[in-house]
DNA sequence: TTCATTCATCGTAATATTGCAATGAAACAT
DNA sequence: ATGTTTCATTGCAATATTACGATGAATGAA
């Protein structure tokens, strides 16, 4: 098949898996890492970074602004892109949200 | 390709990639939640809850017991699995990590 | 023993993801 | 106008994921 049945899930289920996916790659979270630093880059920057392929790098960008972690604005001839803190507090609150629903009272294990 | 390459990138960044990924399926969210509510459940149950099949949802379990996220004990005829606490915080503290990096002073954009 | 129940694993078809070369489009300089 | 730089998009091959039926191993009941 390969295709995931959301039609059973939750409307926060699906969106926390949607967005776990969005991370699910280690170039997609360097891409977060390096943003981070600069706090504004080009595309360019992140080619000569990560050591992936130009078309490569573009496409990781698309996803992280599709869910719109992530925001480009064009700046002369090259492209400057940025977190988008809005989004990024909404998606923090969405995981701890997930993380935080277990209580850390109980030490022990259940079974 | 398909491949993702991992020899490009910091551990951290693999690790968090790594537990997104097991984070990044519906129905694998859905079963986290259903061992948040029963603090442990079997296999039969979740079927039932879930309302996918067997075979998928113990392939489901087996990606969670990968990570060490979940783990289960014989009980009789059935299985009894339940979430690995110690585990949870860690994987917790992983993603703040990133999600920390990100300071929230700066309500402005910067591009 | 024989049967039913529970769950893991295998095999498979449909679809998704990943990374890249090639190609385009847009902005700018000469 | 011509060329250059920057980045998006397209097309593709290799691989991964998803869901499920079928099968098998293990436990316990009759």
């Amino acid at each position: 098949m390969g295709i995931t049945k959301t039609d059973l899930f939750s409307e926060e289920q699906n969106e926390l898996a949607r967005v776990a996916k969005v991370l699910s790659n280690p170039a997609r979270v360097a891409i977060l890492h390096h943003l981070f630093k600069a706090n504004a880059c080009i595309n360019s920057d992140l080619v000569h970074e990560l050591g992936l392929a130009q078309a490569t790098i573009s496409q990781h960008l698309r996803e992280l602004k599709a869910i719109g972690l992530v925001q480009g604005t064009i700046e002369g001839v090259s492209m400057s892109y940025c977190i988008n803190p809005v989004k990024w507090v909404e998606i923090k609150q969405l995981f701890n949200s997930l993380f935080d629903r277990f209580g850390m009272d109980e030490e022990g294990q259940c079974c």
